[in-house]
DNA sequence: GCCAACGTTGGC
DNA sequence: GCCAACGTTGGC
């Protein structure tokens, strides 16, 4: 099994939102990016875990919680639908997505988020692409080593 | 709210 | 296929 950090922003969707979830799960819609598309698409499988990571929250931005992949890709109808606000003109001229979703189930929030700047100064973490400057990427594989320091950093 | 960094679009 | 223009992301 491999993992994930996937961005949110909780003014739009937060952790406390996939709690509030039925069954505490959700298609994670609107990924607009070929390279997170493709992660999700051909990498993400059933029992991956995944950091929930909420950005623009001022002093809570940060990794929020841990959720599970229990669905792997499938297309994201939410480019078809015009009043969505993920909608995509060219998958609808199409007749078929070209976005994909997958599903996540909460599996554990942190007391407190694990915050940029810890994630920053915490030795190991260095690499992660969260911290990279320009780095916009919404879906990012996180390693194992990294994986460990930061559930640890929450505990 | 600003703006740097980056990805996408579309004219040529 | 280049690249300028544009739109978006996301920290600050």
């Amino acid at each position: 099994m491999r993992y994930w950090l996937m961005k949110t922003e909780p003014d739009v969707f937060s952790f406390d939102d996939l709690l509030r979830a039925p069954k505490k799960t959700t298609s994670w819609e609107g990924v607009r990016n070929y390279q997170a598309r493709n992660f999700m698409r051909d990498d993400f499988k059933v029992g991956d875990l995944v950091f929930i990571y909420h950005s623009n929250a001022g002093d809570e931005t940060g990794i929020a919680g841990i959720a599970e992949v229990v669905k792997g890709a499938y297309g994201d109808q939410a480019a078809m639908n015009p009043k969505s606000p993920y909608f995509d003109e060219k998958s609808a001229k199409a007749g078929a997505s070209r976005w994909v979703v997958v599903d996540v189930r909460a599996v554990r929030k942190f007391k407190t988020p694990v915050t940029l700047s810890q994630i920053k100064s915490t030795p190991g973490l260095e690499r992660m692409a969260v911290v990279q400057k320009g780095q916009r990427l919404s879906v990012q594989p996180v390693t194992p080593q990294e994986w460990g320091i930061i559930e640890k950093a929450a505990d």
